[in-house]
DNA sequence: TCTATAACTAGATCATCGATCCAGTACTCG
DNA sequence: CGAGTACTGGATCGATGATCTAGTTATAGA
């Protein structure tokens, strides 16, 4: 022919990639904005071809989950249970919150090799420090970081700012709330960001306290 | 005209009806089947009518969320501030649980007056209990219920029930999930909601226990 | 080297969605 | 009675997830 198609098959999309895509383009976006299409796009393909690699959408957004969960480092056990879960759950909730997104989807099993790997970690922690129910004490402290990263995800994405104004105009209905606030954005510190973090930390030390506090008594009782 | 539409005029929307309307719709369908198109049908309209009343789909999960707070009971004061919000944090729970197409849309900033009216509750009861900060224990306990129920709200909807099988062939890699499960589908007791209720509660003994012990400390260090 | 099969790519298309345009219809107030 | 407002709905727009069909490239076996 005489005008050649100047364009080279593609023939290197991996699965890999396009986790990696997708984890940019929910980075960058938002998880309201993560089309196949667009996807398709930013790899410079058309959007059936990701569908050889994948059988739906929800099995992009389960592997780009998976992949917030490889970011969590495994602590070390030296320094007992409670290091340990602490520092897990420390790293669990920074990797979500890196990614925002991750927060809004998390309304699906995490039954990924990297989140197992991590849940498998807490499990054999907890059954060492001699938790009888590892799976209890587990959901306990997986429940709470969840739970946290929805709430903050949800505040510093979806707070539009009004919410300080908008409560002290119904100071009267709600006194509590106007005095002491609902969000970060206006408190006597100036860095939100810190206030989420001391937030959690105190948080998570009502936590680790009543299990510390439940494994003495339990140790004590039985011998 | 001959043939005189039977059809009598509509006459009587109200935001309520289409509000009571949606619940029916999620409880039955769940959110993914929750298109205007449908909402209208169910209420014997167009789509186009449910945008006079409401202004985007949002609007309908906002108020549909804040609907089900409106089934969370206030509890008495009498029995202490620990009572008080145990018996606060299980109505919470109990009522999403109820519909638990609104453990998935809880990324959102909870402004109803009906949760808001139950989020004053809790902040006045933590605050007349003598904590300092009661925005930090209101979040520990509302961060603990809302991840309880999007988990256990994910694994009833989601999880097909091949987990258990699924991770007993994996048990080289995930020796203690294998052992002591995930879920609580197979678990010694046959009655998986129980499980999940005590769960619930034990978790929450351990919040209140930290928080409890925090407060003493408080009270005896600065007198 | 030839060929058959699998791996991979893409345009066109389908049903459905949230939202809007436009053209009305009933009710209320003067 | 007449005008303005509250309300209704069919048709439509652009976008989406997914599929159908039709290809094109790489690799393995004869």
């Amino acid at each position: 022919m005489w005008s050649r198609p100047p364009k080279a098959p593609r023939q290197s999309l991996t699965l890999d990639k396009i986790v990696a895509e997708a984890v940019a383009l929910l980075d960058e976006e938002g998880v309201g904005r993560l089309t196949m299409r667009r996807l398709a796009e930013r790899l410079d393909t058309g959007s059936t071809t990701l569908y050889w690699h994948v059988t739906t959408k929800d099995d992009v957004l389960d592997l780009a989950l998976d992949a917030v969960f490889h970011e969590v480092r495994l602590p070390g056990r030296e320094a007992g249970w409670r290091a340990a879960a602490r520092e897990l759950m420390s790293g669990w909730r920074g990797a979500l919150l890196r990614h925002p997104w991750s927060a809004t989807i998390l309304d699906r099993p995490l039954m990924g090799p990297n989140a197992l790997e991590r849940t498998e970690f807490l499990y054999e922690t907890l059954a060492e420090a001699g938790f009888p129910a590892p799976k209890i004490a587990a959901y306990s402290l997986a429940n709470y970081v969840m739970g946290s990263v929805i709430m903050q995800a949800t505040w510093q994405e979806r707070d539009e700012g009004g919410t300080g104004a908008f409560l002290k105009e119904r100071a009267d209905l709600y006194p509590s709330l106007a005095e002491h606030g609902l969000d970060f954005a206006g408190g006597p510190a100036s860095d939100p960001s810190a206030e989420w973090d001391t937030t959690f930390a105190e948080g998570l030390g009502y936590l680790l306290d009543g299990m510390e506090q439940a494994e003495e008594t339990r140790r004590g009782g039985t011998g």
